[in-house]
DNA sequence: CCTATTTCATACCTAATGGTACAAAAATCA
DNA sequence: TGATTTTTGTACCATTAGGTATGAAATAGG
């Protein structure tokens, strides 16, 4: 592999696109001008768009990369923990790490904060939206899958519809975070919610008969 | 009262704000432009200016609006109910029917979901948000605490904890609404929450120390 | 009927936005 | 070293954005 024929990047471009999600998570999607992003990456506007194409390619892959490292960050959290409380108290603290990881402060997550406002308009931002929710719901419920297998949780809980249960508490979380809620208040509302989950056994096949 | 001097206004201010609302709604504040708005209500710039002020202060007026009536519907379903599993199964599906009551199908809460990408580089409209959630939560709670006295529900039921949780659930279906999630799912979600916290004595003192 | 007052409608303004042309710079290959 | 290729940086462009000046229109008071 011999290097390229021009002139070399003097960017790289993980890192720019890191940049540009940090932008867009703070700022929003049509809030973010073109400005704000080349100061972000202190690259060049030709440069941004020879590297990513135009403003909502970035915005893309930049939801794309957030996915990404919030699944394999989820995956660990979940995953890394024997019993399903620890598993559920460190997706809720996990989740309130990133929310609170931003340099100004609370910034939430971008996709349920951001994304959510342009998927009327945008099909492509819509999707993925979906993709981003649809993926939480997923992994949380083959934990749940586990927690099941090992005994942990009644084998009467539904997986699916129990972790779309405990997603939409991370959802929330996202929001109240934004709107300026204190951190202590929202990590009180992950674990309330996860320990009323596992007092309830979760969704049971039959809670959903009752309706 | 005599009539006021100049020409008569030929818009109502009232159904003009509503007007105003309904193309936030859709379209999100920084993505909704004064052409928007001006074909939305019929009006033209200046009276839009004269009558609200500017841009933002049209879209401040609008989510006030919006928690206003809100609130009100909130206060019918929770109340109109005698049984509290009754209550909070309305409290779902009203929900649900204005997330999907716009002319273009999914479009969610206004203040989650275009309120919330804002609320980082707007003290004003994060307030609104604030205020929307805060209500909520508060109308949930003041519901639960009638069910601990009139015996529905355990005393050891933390009302206000309790609430934050199904808010949350709240939340979660405006922005799942907005993603594209089918509407019979979403019902099936806060039929499972709803009956899952019910199952469990809702958030209780125990619970809490548990953490 | 004339004046005062308020709204309406057109047209306009300035600034900011997303996006690009173009030439200089820095690398490889012959 | 010279030709080629790719990136860089400046400067620019057309469009759209939010907001306003101005005069005509419509009402009440005298």
């Amino acid at each position: 592999m011999s290097p390229p024929r021009g002139r070399p990047p003097t960017y790289d471009r993980d890192e720019a696109l890191g940049r540009l999600l940090a932008a867009f998570w703070e700022k929003g999607y049509s809030t973010a001008t073109l400005d704000d992003l080349v100061e972000a990456t202190g690259m060049n506007r030709p440069s941004l768009y020879g590297a990513f194409g135009d403003k909502k390619a970035m915005y893309l892959a930049a939801l794309d990369l957030f996915r990404g490292g919030m699944l394999q960050q989820m995956e660990h959290l979940l995953f890394g923990a024997a019993r399903i409380e620890d598993a559920l108290a460190a997706l809720m603290e996990g989740a309130l790490a990133v929310y609170f990881s931003g340099e100004n402060g609370a910034r939430g997550c971008v996709a349920i904060c951001t994304a959510t406002a342009e998927a009327t308009l945008d099909p492509d931002i819509r999707e993925r939206l979906h993709l981003v929710i649809q993926s939480i719901d997923e992994i949380v419920a083959r934990r749940l899958e586990r927690a099941i297998a090992e005994g942990q949780v009644p084998a009467s809980l539904d997986p699916m519809r129990t972790a779309r249960v405990l997603g939409s508490i991370v959802h929330s979380m996202a929001v109240r975070t934004r709107s300026g809620e204190a951190r202590a208040d929202l990590g009180a509302l992950g674990r309330d919610a996860a320990a009323m989950v596992l007092a309830a056994g979760g969704v049971t096949a039959a809670a959903r008969s009752l309706n």
